[in-house]
DNA sequence: CCGTATCCTCTGGGATACTG
DNA sequence: CAGTATCCCAGAGGATACGG
């Protein structure tokens, strides 16, 4: 991507052509974008309040280049609008559109899940090590 | 994977050593999980009741080789289980845990955005193009 | 049918350095 | 602070062929 024009997942907007093969390959395009590295991260922690971009880059420990793509392709997808402060120090504030608050029932989802798929999991561990003391492993942060 | 056994996501289970910094990083393991390609997709399907290989394969349009790591990967993971009646031919069933099929509501939320989204980005293309007609895009499947 | 084994290409994305 | 520009490579994953 950085040779050519980044480009990360399909754009949503997209259709193989109207005339091709009756392809139910590419799966919905929200799984493809939901399923893209980051991005539901990125969402999580603008759902959050953070707004920052350092402050995202540094809560996911992720690079500046990846965050300025995923971000930039989350406008795109209109789901993440851009504001800047034209002002000194630089100051720039992403927020969430409609379109991409409503992804917070998926991400209240997913944290439940995660919470639950931890205590299925610390019971296993349980299981195979004695005593009351949790295994140095199995801890799922939900950021 | 091939080359040296493969493997996905960081298998949930996972820390990165107890005394090292307190790495707010990695991000949840749930979320490197869920944001991985084709996980979803093929839960999405298992959930609908897809449970044969090639079945699935066809209906994602991916290749095998993905996708016995990913179901290896589900399995490590204890979100399915792989069943094989020992006949002839050969069958083959997966199926979801109880932790598996507890991100049926995951899914339900991402298809229930998935169908806004389209709405809303439907919106925005009838407001750009005249006629009452749909532009030959945007056109959200879900899978 | 259900995979595994190879080969091989493409690109995601980290590290690093630099601008406005 | 908020990016952009490069360099660069491990690894995702498609294509193809084969085995139980």
């Amino acid at each position: 991507m950085v040779h050519s024009g980044e480009q990360a997942a399909p754009t949503l907007h997209d259709l193989p052509e109207a005339g091709a093969e009756p392809d139910h390959s590419d799966g919905s395009a929200a799984y493809q974008f939901l399923g893209t590295r980051w991005n539901l991260q990125i969402i999580s922690a603008l759902l959050d309040g953070y707004t920052r971009f350092t402050e995202i880059a540094l809560l996911l420990n992720l690079n500046s280049r990846t965050l300025a793509e995923r971000l930039k392709h989350l406008e795109l997808e209109g789901i993440a609008v851009r504001r800047g402060h034209n002002q000194i120090p630089v100051r720039v504030e992403y927020e969430l559109t409609a379109k991409g608050q409503a992804l917070r029932e998926v991400v209240s989802e997913i944290r439940k899940w995660a919470l639950q798929a931890d205590g299925q999991t610390a019971m296993e561990v349980i299981g195979e090590t004695n005593g009351g003391r949790y295994a140095e492993h199995d801890i799922l942060r939900i950021r």
